[in-house]
DNA sequence: CGGACGATTCTCT
DNA sequence: GAGAATCGTCCGG
């Protein structure tokens, strides 16, 4: 499975964020390879986005890897929970795409013993299960997604993609209406599966 | 150094 | 749909 390359990368972050669901997500630990199709993202755009960690160019320890070239990883913590995002947008715009879903699709034993389950209908359907399915740690914070073990690779283009309103971040004025959550279209694996959207 | 605050998840009701 | 769990980050004193 060939990363890809750092030219994937290369544009606007809502085209992106759309780009990514297909595409599989893999993490290669020495317990073994887990893996899975994107089904879910959304995008936070940088200083005019008030949902975003970098709004107002907020620029922190946590935040300074989204000021960089687009296709790193930015890992941070929600409570107990790691989330992990792709940098995007050029360099010194801090944009990034939260990978919210993904449909497991190898390493299946190794991601359900991760989270101490025997199925697979909840065991990657949000943000922070996917990065516990497939090991994904504050350790790779900074890397690059086509040259670490954790990188994204080709997978299949989706027949149709929606779009709707962010998830969890209700306290942020009109931002909290921007349809910059992408899935595949009918697929089990995405998150908050009651939620409607429009179709592309 | 203390306190507030989540881009969440799980467990009920 | 609400509430608790629970902890790193950030900011104010």
């Amino acid at each position: 499975m060939e990363p890809l390359s750092s030219t994937f990368f290369q544009k606007t972050t809502l085209e992106l964020a759309k780009s990514l669901l297909g595409c599989l997500l893999i993490n290669e630990t020495p317990e073994g390879i887990t893996s899975g199709y994107i089904v879910e993202t959304e995008a936070y755009m940088g200083p005019e986005d008030r949902a975003a960690h970098s709004y107002g160019n907020r620029r922190t320890k946590r935040t300074e890897i989204m000021f960089g070239e687009a296709g790193f990883v930015y890992t941070y913590k929600m409570h107990t929970h790691t989330l992990v995002n792709v940098v995007s947008g050029p360099f010194e715009k801090p944009e990034a795409i939260l990978i919210r879903a993904i449909q497991p699709y190898s390493g299946l034993d190794l991601m359900q013993k991760r989270r101490s389950m025997n199925n697979l209908q909840n065991l990657t359907d949000g943000p922070g299960k996917l990065t516990k399915a497939l090991g994904i740690t504050m350790n790779d914070y900074g890397h690059s997604f086509s040259e670490s073990p954790l990188y994204i690779a080709a997978g299949k283009i989706p027949d149709d993609i929606s779009s709707g309103p962010r998830i969890g971040i209700n306290n942020t004025g009109e931002a909290k209406d921007y349809p910059w959550r992408f899935w595949v279209t009918g697929n089990s694996y995405v998150s908050h599966q009651r939620k409607t959207g429009a179709s592309k």
